[in-house]
DNA sequence: CATGAATGAGAATTCATTCAT
DNA sequence: AATGAATGAATTCTCATTCAT
């Protein structure tokens, strides 16, 4: 946990005071989402940033060395968020098929509870050096060992079918950035939990095992969460 | 069809003759591709543009507004292949099952081909002004309806589960520009064949009915091109 | 007369047949000041003036070397306006006053008939290059000599006091081009014709010498061409 | 008087400090105005400017929305001067006919002291837009107003005939900025005394009454500020 | 002679970054 | 530490001028 909460140490700023530059950048970072998101990281001066931060144009450059360093700082937020959110609704569940849903929900949930941001981090990640884009690939594939691990487990218990577990994982990280990504058009179609139901119904129609079948019917007899069942035919058709 | 072509010759130009306008676009979309592929659209100089075109910064804006139309005419460009791929390749496909796959494997190839482009339109789709950013989404609906129709078929001819053909539409939209979102991931690990071939049966396991798997295992005896046989236990539980 | 029709003989051109070229440069120059007295020189592209005249902005540069000769060109048609107009007024008026009036009235019309010129005259002077320059002031000096003449008459027959004829001149030149310069103003309030009279009664009240006035009543009593007798409360003032 | 001061804060400005404001938009109005004179508005380059200012370009943008304010900028100071310059020197004057003169001449030596400015102000006014134009023109009537003023004293004193004070007005201006608009032409010839004086002459023979006549003479005679003998003939032919 | 596409130098403007206070 | 005025490099876009057709 500390490891993460200075993830961001490493870039430089000319103030000492670590508990200091932590809350300034969460302020400075915070505005930089909700300009980013509007108008993009081109499309937002650091003046713009600053007034938004309520702190003046040169104080942004006492916590970060340039604009860019604003940007991956809004990355790294982003994965702080991922990394604190899954692992704290997965505390606690240990069923493997329990564990990849409520993975995939946890992930959907913090895309969803930050649009703006997700998407920022698809448009301006080529505004990134390659350097500082290394670092943001690296948040990204860490991000998705949160998603593999209970997919091999669902595996591994058979639950699932032997699929490639790098691509399907990848797929789980569309299926919750899709919705960030084409949040102009679903917004006023469907809410964002059938948006997550529907798209976990559709992973598990592709990936269940007669025997995990039988531990999903089971699963949901017990019923701690049980998915929408208007978009659940298919277990009705199962049980009937 | 002659509409798609001249799609972008509403954009002004201060030259009246269509076929000069269109070659002379062509060619600076083509270096714009190149371009904004690499350093993006912020990233990329008109005069840079119009170096890699081999022609002055002038001319380019004789053939176009500003710069953000430049940008505009590689979006279109990308729809307008894949109004002209998609179509192409269905063409004498009657099955709907064949329909579908066909589909989706032309919309990805064509994603295939074009990365650099699909890319830019991924990231740089909030440079355009809220007039332009219509124009797109229009174009990217109208795109959506060549999957959708074959999965509308597939629904009726009972061959797939009756799911939002919205929402599918919209995942294999993303399974296609996943390929080029994630490129620098997917580029050393899997051919696009194979990342194609996997998400296909990822969605046929997740759609198909019982009637859907027959007519799928009839339409593969004649075989014309299978998906990889390691991929299908599934249809030996179904059978079973 | 013949050379004041050459009088812009001076500038380049590429084409030999001295007709065409004066037809041509008519239809530029008229097109030019058209937009000039709109949108100003500097407001005005080659192109804009190219499209009034109805030819190709080429054709231009086939009889003008640059912008500036389009510029220099209105100003000898305005100069050739007054060249033209005050003389052929003048003609076969004898008596010195009456020259003077007459002298005055044409000029102030020719200004009126052609504000917008007069006024690009004005404000685009120090647009032209130092040696054009030149050549406008000399055609200035030249069309004062229209007025200083009669002005000179005047003093010689005694109408007139003794004052700088120079200074005079040039205030009835102010005169006439006040109309032009401040025409948004005037334009709405009075015509064109009270203007000159209300501006002519000033001078002659400044001017005349009582032998003066003798002449000036002889003169009206004829009657050929009274001032509007509203404006003169003076010479009842002087009769009674 | 503080209004007038103030009055051009109205343009915006990065800048809050109202001393800074006025104290940088004077450096670059004056260094403006330097250069306008020479090169005109298109003439001369923002660069220039800020060179001409010891300014960097940026800087100017902080005090001014666009070159164009710049321009609007300088005809402010114009008519700040007028408004400043001729009340000045009318304090404690009295008598309407003295008030007249004295106006006059603090018009057109307000005009010789800032001669560059003044051209500048005729020959770009049209290169403002239409509602920095329509600044400008209710500028330039609340100036006539100073001149005006002493008129209408005079006709009401009976020292003047009743002439239209709209045009007389408009004239004395044009006397004012005649000086200014032909200077190449006056330099070298006479002093701007002489033309004033001249100028005055002019108007006080146009327009005295016999009333005013023996006015003027009494207060000729306290003699505190005659105008130049050789220039009044005239009295002394209606004193003989 | 006439055309109009092509050129490219030049201008206004923006904005990341610095630094004196 | 914080401020915000100042800098100036960089960028978009314009338009006078040329020249191949």
């Amino acid at each position: 946990m500390i490891a993460e909460k200075r993830m961001d140490i490493e870039i430089e700023s000319h103030v000492e005071n670590p508990d200091r530059i932590e809350r300034r950048r969460e302020q400075v970072v915070s505005a930089a989402v909700k300009k980013f998101a509007v108008n993009g990281y081109h499309g937002t001066t650091i003046k713009e940033i600053a007034e938004a931060a309520g702190v003046s144009t040169g104080l942004i450059y006492s916590y970060v060395k340039d604009k860019e360093d604003v940007l991956l700082l809004v990355f790294m937020a982003i994965f702080r968020r991922y990394q604190q959110e899954i692992p704290r609704q997965l505390e606690g569940v240990t069923d493997p098929l329990q564990r990849f849903c409520t993975a995939v929900r946890a992930y959907c949930e913090a895309v969803g509870s930050n649009v703006g941001a997700t998407v920022v981090g698809y448009q301006e990640s080529n505004a990134l050096s390659p350097e500082r884009r290394d670092i943001v690939k690296k948040l990204e594939l860490k991000t998705n060992a949160l998603i593999s691990a209970p997919v091999e487990e669902c595996i591994k218990a058979g639950y699932f079918r032997s699929v490639n577990v790098e691509l399907l994982t990848f797929r789980v990280v569309l299926l919750a950035h899709g919705w960030a990504l084409k949040n102009w058009y679903f917004r006023d179609r469907i809410s964002l939990n059938g948006y997550i139901e529907e798209g976990l119904s559709l992973f598990l129609h592709a990936l269940l095992t007669p025997s995990g079948w039988q531990h999903w019917r089971a699963l949901n007899e017990v019923a701690m969460r049980p998915p929408q069942p208007s978009k659940r035919p298919a277990r009705r058709r199962k049980a009937g």
